[in-house]
DNA sequence: GGTTAGGATTAG
């Protein structure tokens, strides 16, 4: 059995045969039963005392490339029916005496993807030279727990520096830097406290204190420095050798550094305690970006706490701005704008909205916008500088990061403000602003307010929380949820192809044949034929125009009598435009033609039945052929189910079908309108095919919802009941999204 | 198997 993941490492648990007893590691001997029990290693390496709690285990064949595909260091694996053998390597790795081997036939390994810090293999030892044994030019691994660090910066030469300085438990401080052409190969470091490992970096001395720079076959790890919170190796190294004693040398490094004063009087500063003019690290939130120019982005960006003072707003063209309407937090002054400039643009430009993000040596500045009177008080705006003095700089956190925990539960607290941001009451909207080109390339400006009103109106009851566009391409179907977009594109743009033919039998869905088509069957079934003959019909028959063209119509005799008996005809030799004249003053018409004297149905690519200036379709593959013996008693109206039905035919239902290309400020997504077209439009499908001015309604509509040649701006908000479904496309789900319980407000 | 930087504020 191959190698198999699992979400959360309890659902191992679940996967254990029920014949299988679980055991432990250091219960295993030689004389174990393996075929009846397997290992879950599972245990905290940091809570065991006992001997012998690591084993080897070597996998064989194909499941040694499973495992070393889908195990990384770190995962808690399960493992079955391995072979006990005697380990070659006890006396020197000190390890269990046994080991397991994996061939592969009948063992099975799963593998959770939840990292419970377990050794897997230990494969080799290493030194590491505590700060102040130092020796210079001599090639050292050391552990450290960082002081200072710069975020990784081009150098003049080929290659990113990161600047770093460590230090510990001797207290002397060691500084060190980094180069490397690529970025995911230096040190992750997130804050001071932060623990790094260096392996193979050369000493030397520089202003008569010891350096550390990386020479060949270097690496490095980084831990956070929060005690007591999991030992977690942070590298973008696939292979990295990490044990029980690297785990203990970054418990030690933590306590130690917990009592320094230079980390622990290192207050957290939130946007609450900020005050002018002070450079401070802040850890936060993007909510949305917008390029400024070639030499500033601005972010915006929250911690969920409120500033004291009031916080500039940088209004930007509402297209300009990625990511979701902060209108709401500005006006609870939850909102700060950082002006990112210079350097820090590569990393801000790559930066999604939602991500977390750690600004550092952000500096917060009171600044009175270009339309404000002197007296009035001044708002405070944050300005990350270029260069990179003191670690200025910024960085993406991940979402699991023990840095986040406190911001995350503030932000939970405000769970409302954040599915609620695009205001519910309809009158403020959006803010969008475009400065002029005159006055310059961007301006500030506090709390601009412009008015837009939605379109679309929801019909539906749902409570459901309103979702931006990114987060509804982000949830799992199946879900009902609200959306505020506009229309970016939509097809077909000949709007008559929106009209479909579709089968509710089978699900078939064509496109109305053209008249050309159709007009091509009639042609086709009046040539050279014979008005047929039938029993069962009272028929009478006139000469055309064009010689040897006959036109026949037949009246069920079982109707003649009664008070039906004129409202289903049958028809025989007319072109499309006769027929088209003719529907006029007959309720419903029947072309049909005559094959061997036997009257039978037309190619089903023509309408099968004309009633007015309707036109009914039967499906190709679901009709079935009894016109043979029709049956034509006990109707009393003749409509276009009862006909279908006397037919044989299975009618093919007339709807709309439109697809949208939808926008926000967050992302695009084509949603289809289908099953709620005709109230979307207040048109019905059928009275659509027949009607000109049905036509010309859906298409006014559309030009209002997208008008030609318009804008982004130019086009109105919709507020729209979307639903997320998947369907199964070539045996794979596809996630589709349909708008529902929408109308369009009739004026 | 070179060089880069070697902390120490932008000035918008």
């Amino acid at each position: 059995m191959p190698v198999q993941k699992v979400n959360d490492s309890s659902d191992l648990d679940a996967k254990v045969p029920s014949h299988l007893q679980r055991t432990s590691i250091t219960s295993l001997t030689m004389t174990s039963e393996p075929s009846h029990r397997c290992v879950k290693t599972q245990e905290d390496p940091l809570q065991r005392t006992a001997e012998h709690t690591s084993i080897n285990v070597i996998f064989f064949g194909t499941l040694a490339k499973d495992f070393s595909q889908s195990a990384r260091q770190g995962d808690v694996v399960l493992l079955a029916d391995f072979t006990i053998k005697k380990s070659p390597s006890f006396l020197r790795d000190k390890l269990h005496p046994c080991q397991l081997e994996m061939d592969g036939k009948d063992d099975f390994v799963y593998v959770s993807v939840i990292c419970l810090h377990f050794k897997i293999l230990s494969i080799a030892k290493y030194t590491y030279v505590p700060l102040n044994d130092l020796k210079p030019r001599t090639v050292v691994n050391v552990y450290g727990v960082v002081t200072f660090f710069k975020q990784p910066f081009p150098s003049k030469g080929s290659d990113y520096c990161s600047t770093l300085k460590i230090t510990d438990q001797s207290d002397v401080k060691v500084g060190c830097n980094i180069f490397s052409k690529k970025l995911e190969d230096h040190p992750i470091l997130f804050r001071v406290g932060d623990i790094i490992r260096l392996h193979r970096f050369k000493t030397d001395v520089f202003r008569d204190s010891m350096s550390l720079l990386n020479t060949f076959g270097w690496s490095t790890v980084t831990f956070d420095g929060t005690t007591d919170s999991p030992v977690v190796p942070r590298t973008s190294s696939k292979s990295f050798h990490f044990g029980e004693s690297d785990i203990r040398t970054v418990q030690e490094l933590r306590q130690w550094a917990a009592n320094q004063s230079w980390i622990s009087n290192d207050l957290k500063v939130s946007l609450s305690m900020v005050k002018p003019g002070m450079y401070f690290d802040l850890t936060c939130q993007l909510l949305a970006k917008a390029v400024m120019d070639s030499r500033c982005i601005l972010l915006k960006v929250w911690d969920g706490t409120k500033c004291q003072h009031p916080l500039l707003n940088v209004a930007v063209a509402s297209d300009a701005l990625e990511g979701e309407s902060t209108v709401v937090k500005d006006r609870m002054n939850l909102t700060a704008n950082v002006l990112v400039y210079d350097n820090h643009l590569e990393v801000a430009r790559e930066l999604k909205p939602g991500t977390f993000l750690q600004f550092y040596n952000l500096h917060a500045l009171l600044q009175r916008a270009p339309d404000q009177q002197p007296d009035q008080s001044e708002h405070l705006s944050f300005h990350l500088h270029g260069g990179t003095s003191y670690g200025r700089g910024l960085r993406s956190l991940p979402a699991e990061s023990p840095a986040l925990q406190s911001l995350k539960s503030v932000l939970e607290k405000h769970v409302d403000l954040v599915e609620y941001d695009e205001v519910n009451d309809g009158t403020l909207l959006e803010i969008w602003y475009t400065p002029p080109e005159a006055v310059g390339w961007w301006r500030l400006f506090w709390f601009p307010i412009s008015v837009q009103f939605f379109l679309s109106m929801r019909t539906c009851e749902h409570n459901t929380r309103r979702l931006t566009l990114a987060r509804v391409k982000r949830s799992t179907p199946p879900l009902s949820c609200h959306v505020r977009a506009r229309v970016k594109k939509y097809k077909p743009q000949q709007l008559y192809q929106c009209l479909k033919l579709f089968c509710s039998n089978c699900k078939t869905m064509e496109d109305v044949p053209d008249d050309s088509a159709v007009a091509k069957v009639f042609r086709e079934s009046a040539k050279d034929s014979q008005p047929c003959d039938e029993q069962w019909a009272a028929t009478s028959s006139a000469s055309s125009r064009e010689p040897g063209r006959t036109i026949s119509m037949h009246i069920s005799r079982d109707m003649v009598g009664e008070s039906t008996h004129m409202q289903l005809i049958f028809i025989e030799g007319t072109t499309l435009d006769e027929i088209c004249v003719l529907s006029r003053d007959y309720k419903n018409l029947v072309p049909v033609r005559s094959v061997n004297s036997r009257m039978t149905l037309m190619d089903l690519t023509a309408p099968f039945l004309f009633s007015g200036d309707k036109r009914y379709y039967g499906c190709k593959k679901c009709s079935l052929n009894t016109f043979q013996n029709p049956v034509f008693t006990g109707v009393e109206t003749w409509d276009e189910q009862a006909v279908a039905k006397a037919l044989g035919v299975q009618l093919m239902q007339y709807r709309l079908l439109i697809q949208f290309e939808l926008e926000d400020q967050t992302d695009t997504l084509e949603a289809l309108l289908w099953e709620n077209t005709e109230r979307f439009f207040h048109v019905s499908a059928v009275d659509a095919s027949g009607s000109q001015d049905l036509q010309d309604k859906i298409q006014t509509i559309m030009d209002t919802i997208q008008p030609p040649d318009s804008s982004l701006e130019e086009r109105p908000w919709l507020d729209l009941c979307l639903s997320v479904y998947s369907v199964k496309d070539d045996d794979r789900n596809k996630v589709c999204y349909q708008i529902t319980n929408t109308e369009i407000k009739e004026e």
